[in-house]
This record gives structure tokens, C-alpha cells and sequence, in this order.
DNA sequence: ATGTCAATTAATATCGATATTTTACCTAGG
DNA sequence: CCTAGGTAAAATATCGATATTAATTGACAT
């Protein structure tokens, strides 16, 4: 079984396990400080050891993997407090971007924007993948006129990280009782108007919303 | 010629890798924006072509290495932009850490901030090597108790990042009149006595100075 | 001259095999 | 019965060779 999609053509057998591993991980299909044996892996996603390994040390950039010297490596574990300061960090440089973002946005920048918004709704009816693409995109669009790659680079990381955990806690019923559309509307809406302090406010309420739900899901103390 | 220092038995050959590319890079033996043939680096650091491949992805995570897919690796560009993205962040993050750690500061770590800036002006008179580690252990240090390790993480990779910032430039007359050793007391006293806007106010003002005068000093826009 | 395409060259990416560690296990001595 | 030490098994790390892919050169037609 080849976890690889090869429809799309990969462009490198590294790039394909990197994909594949992140995606693993994200999911939980690699569960949280579960090692990960070269071998095991190599067969999963039936490539060579070199690309596998490639994968792993740069899934250790997006702290997804971490690398034991002379032990290999394992799925970075979770738990609350990493949790915790994945949504700190979060509010403070996904705030700040959102701020520039929204402050020097060009006229192009605000179609992007709705575009993006317009796609991540429509994607809503769609299998959840497709949807969380449509979503990660729409919260890239927001900040990526901050003028800081390195910021925007961080937020990305940051989200991905996020992603996990939200994959981690089963949906509980304070989740069910949002409006998540509304909420992404209240942003849009702030960030197409230029007012950053209210986009920025909208943005983080949302965040610490998600982050309160998942929270109280956590059993790991 | 070997530019692994096997003296002190290195633990595996990706790691030696990696300690050698990341200094190079940082002292710009390896100038920002050259291409990194893996031939040339695996006989100038004399091992396989694996560890230099390893070595390299995991240095992407520090931003000081850019990986285009299929045609290899170039240490990362710099540019005046670029330098001043990394001084904003830092200004941000670092100014977050220092104040919860001095927030959270226990004396057995006032004790290792004192010792750690007893050392560092110790070794202002020693070589530069040895002033630059004994200057970063300080500095970290004083972030060391904020609490998130991914805060620290962050920190450590934008001081890292400036470095390189700081071998760019040539020194300059603004520098020379400075008083750095009395920049670093400042910070420190407040840190012991823990007050964290003095703290962070110095720390910042320390970093601004050097800031403004490497902007100065680069030619590039 | 100049731009295009094909053949050549160079470099990257990947594989398969081997050397080193680390881990697990098992036995002998206290 | 427990610990220390030493082997066997497993896994990682590394090497050397090869297959792929990108860059370069030069001939040819425009």
C-alpha cells in the first residue's frame, strides 16, 4: 500500500515522505512521541531510507519530529502545556501579522481575501481534507501582507502544530455550539474594512475559543 | 584538511556536519546566498555524502540554510529586510521571555544568570569563539526560566540568525562607543531584582543600538 | 547575430549494502 | 533474588555506486 499519492506526479521521493509524514502526524495516524523506525517507515511509504530520513529531519523544523542523536527519531509528544504555548505564541505573532496584514493590504491583497473565504465556504460541504486546505489558506491570506516572511513562516508552523491537537481532542459539544462561519465572517469583514484592531480582536477570540474547547478535552494534564 | 574537531570524539557524522556548516555559515565562510554543492562540502569536511544531505535539511530549520527542491541546497540570503525582520522579532519574543522569566525567576536561576555574566566578561578576554558562546549562554539564560521551551527555541534561533548579521558588517565607529559590559550589568541587575519592564527595557534598547548600527553599516538595500 | 534544440556534462537524489550503536536478553556471580 | 557483565538482535548511521534530473555547451537554422 503506497501511502505516497503519485497521481499528481511527485517532484522528489523526499518531498513525497515529507508530505506523507506530516500529514501522518497532523492526523494522529502517528500518534505523539511514538518512535519512528527508518525500516517501518521505508516500507510504509515503500521508498528508500535516505528519503525517509530527509523527511524526518525536516519535519524537525516544523517541530513535528524529533531527532534523538544516534537513536533516531519520534513523533514530537503533545501535552496540555505544549499546547498552551502553541496558542500563546499564536495570539502574539498571528496578531501582530494580522495587524501589518491588514494595515498595508492592497486592494489586490482584500480580493485574495474574499476569494480565499469564498472557497473555504463552499469548501465546507466538501471532505474534511479538502476543507482544512480551504481553511489553513484563508488564515494565510489574512496575514500574508504583514511584509515578514519569517513572521508568516512562524504562523504557518504555529497553525500546523495546531492542527494536531484539534485532531487529538475528539469534537465535544462546546464546539457544536459556535458559529465558525460567523466567526471567520466577523474577521473578514473587520480585515476588508482595514480596521486591524477589530480584526485582530475577532481573529483572537477565535483562536481562544478553539483553545478553551480544546482545553477542557484534554485529559493529559 | 579535516574541519570536524574530533578532539572531543564527535557523537555521529551528520552532527559534526551540522556543528561545521552552522559556523561557517554564521562566520560567513560560507557567504549568504552561495550554493552548497554537496561534492564540495562532503570533501572539504571530509565524510559522506549522507551526513552533509542530513546536516543540511536540519540546518533549513534554523532559516540559515534554503532548500530548493531537486536542485540541492544555498545558504540563506541576507538583506537589510531580512536583518530587519529578525530585529523585530526578537525585540517581540525575546521581550516576552526575559519578562516571564523574570516573572517566574527562582534564586537557583539568579545564580546561573550571575555566573553566566560572570563568565561572559571573563571571556571578553579570550578569543572571539570563546566570548561568542559564553555572550549567547547569557543571554539565553536570561529567557531560560520563561517557561515555554518553543519561546526558547524561537529566541535562540533569531539570536543565532543575527550573528550572522553581526559578522556581516564590518565594525564601525558607532559601535566602539558603546559600553557594551555596561549594557549587559544593566540588564542583569534588573533581571536579579526582578524587575521585568527595566529588564526588558534595557534588553530591548541593547538590541535596537546594535540594531541601528548594522543598518547603518550594510550597503545592501 | 540570435534563439532553439540536442547532446554532453555536472550535480542531485536515491538505492542497497555495511559498519556502528543501542537495546534486549540471558547467564553467572554475589 | 538481584545485579553486573557480556552476548545476540535490532535499529541507526554511513558509505559507495547508480539513476535522475538540471545546467551547459555548441551546432544549426532563422
Amino acid at each position: 500500500m503506497n501511502m505516497i499519492d503519485n497521481s499528481g506526479k511527485e517532484t522528489s521521493a523526499t518531498r513525497g515522505a515529507y508530505l506523507a509524514l506530516r500529514e501522518m502526524i497532523l492526523l494522529g495516524k502517528l500518534p505523539a512521541g511514538q518512535k519512528l523506525k527508518i525500516e517501518q517507515l521505508r516500507s510504509m511509504l515503500n521508498t528508500g531510507a535516505s528519503p525517509v530520513r530527509e523527511a524526518l529531519s525536516l519535519l524537525t523544523s516544523d517541530m513535528l519530529v524529533e531527532r534523538i542523536d544516534q537513536r533516531g527519531f519520534r513523533a514530537a509528544p503533545a501535552s496540555k502545556a505544549n499546547f498552551e504555548e502553541i496558542l500563546t505564541l499564536r495570539c502574539v505573532l498571528e496578531g501582530m501579522a494580522l495587524r501589518q496584514s491588514v494595515t498595508n493590504g492592497s486592494p489586490e491583497w482584500e480580493e485574495r481575501l474574499i476569494l480565499s473565504h469564498h472557497r473555504m465556504n463552499r469548501a465546507a460541504s466538501q471532505d474534511t481534507a479538502t476543507f482544512e486546505d480551504a481553511h489553513k489558506t484563508f488564515h494565510m491570506t489574512l496575514i500574508d501582507s504583514c511584509g515578514s516572511p519569517m513572521l508568516e513562516r512562524y504562523c504557518s508552523q504555529l497553525y500546523d502544530l495546531n492542527i494536531r491537537y484539534r485532531y487529538l481532542a475528539a469534537v465535544s459539544d462546546t464546539y457544536q455550539k459556535r458559529d465558525i462561519p460567523a466567526e471567520h465572517q466577523q474577521i473578514l469583514d473587520a480585515a476588508v474594512k482595514h480596521d486591524a484592531d477589530a480584526a485582530v480582536e475577532h481573529l483572537l477570540s477565535h483562536y481562544r475559543l478553539t483553545g478553551e474547547y480544546l482545553t477542557n478535552q484534554m485529559s493529559d494534564p
